[in-house]
DNA sequence: TAGGCCATCTGGTCCT
DNA sequence: AGGACCAGATGGCCTA
């Protein structure tokens, strides 16, 4: 099934160009395509190659070259056509188009790990962050963008980093589950009105409140809040003025991939101290890559991501959500709660000061 | 089953 | 010629 014309003028030199993909694309081009993977793109391929193979090879060639005769409406010979004159695709054309072919999507792939690593290195400064509850791209930039928003409201007008208006900054044109959930991990109280709702109705203070012994966390019985994850220590150091080094390794950017690591300095007060030293494990992502198979990456991302937009459900018995964000029923793993419990008691653990 | 999100392939365009 | 970047297409997985 073609969706896409090859080429602009739609000429079947480029559909030629292809032929003999399936040798080399459905079975591993770089030897990184899981078995699923390849059975997917072998659906794909299928199609494709019912278009190719309907026309083999020398098919093509010898269409081409007709094409060159351009024959004008009355049978005479039209004006010969400008422009370059297209070469014939022979066979090592061929191969070596596809052999380019298979390096693009090599460099293709490797590219967008890049991308994704360093949206995970993103992930990891904001507010919330988990590996297994993973914000979706398009919600880590927007939260990157409010985030830094509210922390330059925080610097200009010296807003509370813990008051209503910032968490609202924050979410602001967030998902209502990942408002939910940037919420829950801010911890923010609710207000005493709503506070009292929810108290009538969660049982009373301390339901999914405050984690014992969690230094940043104080009581709020409306909110998700750990086992939902909290405001690492780091963020709210800085917000408060912080500057001594936490880390060990400040190289927060190292990536594995193709795309070479950002070595320009953190722009205060954004270097989120802590954040990167305690949250410098490898993702996933970055431990399978550079080019384990691709069998195990794929394999993860499907068993293990989870992302708050499709995590939905309700916590029994418990609060269903910040009240700010018209509290849709939001769910955590418990994991969360150690994902970003501890390096934020790490830090503090390191600091001394909370 | 629909919708959201994702990874991958692909062709086009620009640049070196 | 080849690499980087981009956007469209496609199909898989997951959840409501």
């Amino acid at each position: 099934m073609m969706t896409k014309p090859f080429g602009k003028s739609g000429d079947v030199s480029e559909l030629v160009s292809s032929l003999g993909w399936l040798e080399e694309d459905g079975s591993s081009q770089d030897g990184d395509e899981s078995p699923e993977m390849r059975g997917r793109h072998g659906l794909t391929v299928g199609g494709r190659i019912h278009s190719c193979t309907e026309l083999g090879s020398e098919d093509m060639e010898e269409e081409e070259e007709e094409d060159e005769e351009e024959i004008g409406p009355n049978g005479e010979n039209a004006p010969k056509r400008r422009g370059p004159k297209k070469k014939k695709m022979t066979k090592a054309r061929q191969e070596r188009f596809r052999a380019r072919r298979v390096k693009a999507n090599a460099r293709e792939r490797s590219r967008m790990h890049g991308l994704n690593d360093a949206l995970d290195n993103l992930r990891r400064v904001m507010p919330c962050y988990s590996k297994t509850q993973k914000l979706s791209k398009i919600e880590t930039l927007r939260l990157a963008r409010n985030y830094i928003w509210a922390l330059s409201e925080v610097l200009e007008s010296g807003q509370s980093p813990e008051s209503h208006g910032f968490v609202e900054m924050l979410c602001k044109g967030l998902s209502q589950p990942t408002s939910n959930l940037v919420a829950g991990c801010l911890q923010l109280g609710p207000s005493p009105m709503i506070l009292n709702k929810l108290e009538d109705k969660c049982g009373g203070p301390g339901v999914g409140g405050v984690v014992a012994g969690h230094p940043l966390s104080y009581p709020s019985p409306g909110l998700p809040s750990p086992p939902y994850g909290s405001l690492e220590a780091s963020h709210l150091l800085h917000m408060k003025g912080f500057k001594g080094p936490v880390y060990d390794n400040p190289s927060p950017n190292e990536c594995s991939s193709g795309t070479p690591p950002y070595d320009g300095p953190l722009t205060p007060p954004l270097s989120i101290s802590g954040n990167f030293a305690l949250k410098q494990e490898l993702s996933p992502h970055e431990s399978e890559r550079n080019y384990t198979p691709h069998t195990s990456h794929h394999a993860h991302y499907l068993s293990s991501h989870h992302y708050p937009t499709s995590t939905t459900g309700s916590l029994p018995g418990g609060p269903q959500g910040h009240p700010l964000f018209q509290a849709s029923r939001y769910e955590l793993p418990l994991d969360v709660a150690f994902d970003s419990f501890a390096p934020s008691h790490l830090v503090a653990s390191q600091m001394g000061t909370i």
